[in-house]
DNA sequence: CGATCAATTGACTTAGCTCAAAGCATGTGG
DNA sequence: CCACATGCTTTGAGCTAAGTCAATTGATCG
């Protein structure tokens, strides 16, 4: 929504983590300088969105804070009783979580039939945009780059299919570790032992994510944390005992 | 497994399908011959299987035919029961569907953290079958197939998030309304009126992919079924009557 | 310091899972 | 060509995890 005044900052983000997979050459070099000159560097207040521009679809790159990504999907579960006379059935497309992302990642935001997509601030975010069409002119140059763009979007369609397997086979309480196992790694920087952090995400967030509601997704809270595994603290605070036996409950 | 008879009729099928999305320029024409010499036609007989060749990663092209995309997974949903003395607690590896794929896909087969990935044929089925690696050396000179590729896996994580969200948010009857109408678009050929098709995957293939057991997936037929939405024949046969009411079913 | 919204907790209901027993196809060998 | 065996599918009868509804508690901010 407004332009950071900290443009060259978001920029060098970007620059940096692209550089940390590429061969360094110049042609890279040169590459990236054009990317940069495509790229819009902004900043969205907690709680902002941006979206895909009209007909044009996005590439956002993350680089700093945290975001979900929405999509407006046709409303689900409705109750069968046909009686009802307010029964608005088919007409209501109410908002569901994808994912949530994190700085140095990739976001595919495309306005396709899947219903149009939307980035949402969960902090105070900052982030670089790029018209897919301008990224991609400029990054069919360069094979490097274009690697690393295909294979970011082939890991996030196999982190989704993952995610839609364990939606599908795994009870309250598997999904509830395994996602506070996720945002150790994600925001706390740790895969193994104890680990504080602040999850920057609502109950309502996480219960939509995982496909439970918000009532089981304070109860699964509750119950791991008089199994002793986690201590919340707050609406936001949580601290994981040992991330080893978490990883062990989400299976 | 074996090379097929028709070794130029699946090369011929890629080609089309990709010269379909292009220019037709020579450009494009001379790199579609190189991805021809690269890859591999081939032939699976129903029920055998193709996997990321141990380090590689492959991008396999489906010509004729169906397939089901396996993931070994950390097994889910485990009785709690700890005093049962034979509890294989976390070391079993279940496969679970991620996707079924038809002709024109491109399957990314990549050999990840997320357990390792295979294409089983669910009938006798025609690919042509790329290394990853040769692929995009071949592809990366000529931005229309990338962009391409670029695109279809852009559309299957698309594919993948939106159909998260369907097993995270809608009831049994709605997810197999929904994969009905997917599978009559995709195998019958039909978006509305009535179909006619042969499934080519078992109930338990149904089950596992929308994350459902079996005889629920029976049980939601057989509704449906005396809802005159759709009539079974035998174990693969089916006709709905209308794709529109069952896609106002699916929600 | 209320007002407001998020989160928790409790009581109850239910969709879908589990276990178990038939019922059908499909393929095989006599 | 038929009988049988095997593996898929259907159907039934509970049971339970998770959803729903409702009331309370707790945070956060003007």
């Amino acid at each position: 929504m407004q332009v950071s005044s900290t443009k060259a900052v978001g920029m060098d983000a970007f620059r940096a983590s692209l550089s940390a997979h590429l061969p360094g050459n110049t042609a890279c070099e040169r590459t990236l300088d054009r990317l940069c000159e495509v790229g819009q560097s902004r900043s969205l207040l907690c709680g902002h969105e941006i979206r895909g521009h009209r007909h044009r679809d996005r590439i956002i790159f993350i680089t700093g804070g945290a975001a979900k990504l929405i999509a407006a999907t046709p409303s689900a579960r409705i109750a069968q009783n046909s009686a009802s006379a307010v029964a608005d059935n088919s007409s209501v497309r109410l908002p569901h979580i994808l994912a949530f992302h994190f700085p140095g990642d990739f976001v595919f935001v495309v306005n396709e039939a899947a219903g149009d997509l939307r980035l949402a601030a969960l902090t105070d975010l900052d982030l670089v945009a790029f018209s897919s069409e301008q990224f991609l002119r400029v990054a069919q140059d360069d094979p490097a780059i274009i690697r690393i763009i295909l294979s970011r979007s082939v890991q996030a369609l196999h982190r989704s299919q993952t995610k839609m397997i364990e939606i599908g086979h795994k009870s309250a309480c598997q999904r509830m570790a395994g996602f506070l196992v996720a945002m150790a790694e994600r925001i706390g920087g740790c895969t193994s032992g104890a680990c504080q952090f602040s999850l920057p995400m609502t109950r309502t967030d996480i219960a939509d994510s995982l496909g439970l509601t918000i009532e089981t997704v304070s109860r699964q809270l509750a119950s791991l944390n008089k199994a002793e595994l986690i201590e919340t603290n707050g609406r936001n605070g949580l601290r994981i005992s040992d991330i080893s036996k978490l990883k062990l409950e989400a299976g």
